[in-house]
DNA sequence: GAAGTACAGTAACTTTAGTTACATAGAACG
DNA sequence: CGTTCTATGTAACTAAAGTTACTGTACTTC
């Protein structure tokens, strides 16, 4: 554990502080798919990604879902911060897009080390300012960007996380994460087949040029 | 000035961090309309509201904006603390939505405070949950709700703001803040008047209930 | 290999929002 | 009082997205 630990944040972190995450954190290990975070659920610990991708998803009342952003290796989650502090609910579902490594952190130590260490300090404004930044790319992409756009972003984006040209996803789970509908996916991914963007297959879709 | 620091902020800080408010913040009066962050800009002080409100608005390559959220009283922009953390460029537009009173703390003071003052943290830490909450319910909106509900929140929030339940727009600048067109708006609205909901007058529109 | 299931393709239609164009009405101002 | 400007109303149309319904096809399972 030690080794992923310098390995991810010995750069950013000092030595003591390394020491005490290597000692108070608990190392977990998730598959694809997993749910770490579910919304309406109290958090008890905060995350630290050590390798893989989490997906973070909104809901509304009904039930319909929205891809926000991804978190990667070296990062964590602002939202589970928040809450942590706020003692609230969280507002957010966090599923493994990968297999996924974390180390887990009890929130009992945030306050404590953000008093103690400049470097844990830095850590976590800056991950808020990039969950900021993410949230409003998000919002950029729903409110300036028309459905093709969006998918072409979409396919982007999954290609990056998953370091992998070929989309492991049906129309319908592209449908979930755009929060729109499978007819409509499968009209606009044809579209962009034809164009020569991409190459349709059963359950996988190959980027050509996007 | 001091008065007007204890007033918001008495409850929340520590006598030596209000002391210290009163020593180094600048006093500042803005008028309704007045530009207080452009898109861009680097920004060298962090704003404390006193009274008032203030407008956060994103903008997309066109020039085609948004209206993200108000802050009011008692609160801060997370989003220029983080440009100030990470010392970029800010990603929003800030417009006093009434005639309003900051006091503008010099970023230099951050670091050290947030080192010094666990009420500080708090505040810091408080102000940047519930810019994501805000952020969240401006997603929720423009992802799941049809122009309709956004215009009925969108009056409810606006009076709610401003103390008055006559709202003082145009049909065009509510467009401008929903990021549609004046003659989808003119017709909702119209729409709202049929159902008893509000009273269309020009330049100005009544609540009666909603 | 037959039956069942999940995925994708497509047509036809509806709904919502955006666009264009023009009419009217109130305010401002000489 | 007539001219001008701005705000609003409205019709007619287009575009984008969502819905319904049905098809074929590939994979699964027995």
């Amino acid at each position: 554990m030690l080794k992923e630990i310098y390995d991810n944040y010995g750069t950013i972190f000092e030595k003591e502080l390394l020491d005490e995450i290597a000692a108070i954190g608990i190392f977990k290990e998730v598959p694809e798919g997993f749910k770490l975070i579910e919304i309406g659920e109290y958090i008890k610990s905060m995350p630290l990604l050590v390798s893989g991708a989490i997906k973070i998803l909104r809901e509304d009342a009904d039930g319909d879902e929205l891809l926000l952003y991804y978190l990667e290796k070296g990062e964590t989650c602002s939202m589970t911060l928040t809450c942590c502090m706020a003692n609230s609910k969280s507002e957010i579902r966090a599923i493994a897009e990968l297999n996924t490594v974390l180390i887990m952190i009890p929130i009992q130590k945030m306050e404590e080390w953000t008093a103690k260490y400049k470097t844990w300090r830095n850590f976590v404004f800056d991950s808020y300012h990039k969950r900021v930044n993410e949230l409003l790319l998000t919002v950029d992409s729903i409110a300036f960007q028309n459905m093709d756009e969006r998918i072409i972003n979409y396919l982007k984006e999954k290609s990056r996380i998953n370091k992998d040209d070929t989309i492991h996803n049906t129309h319908q789970e592209i449908a979930y994460d755009l929060h729109s509908s499978r007819v409509v996916i499968s009209r606009l991914l044809k579209k962009l087949e034809e164009m020569g963007k991409i190459k349709l297959h059963r359950n996988f879709i190959k980027i050509i040029d996007l």
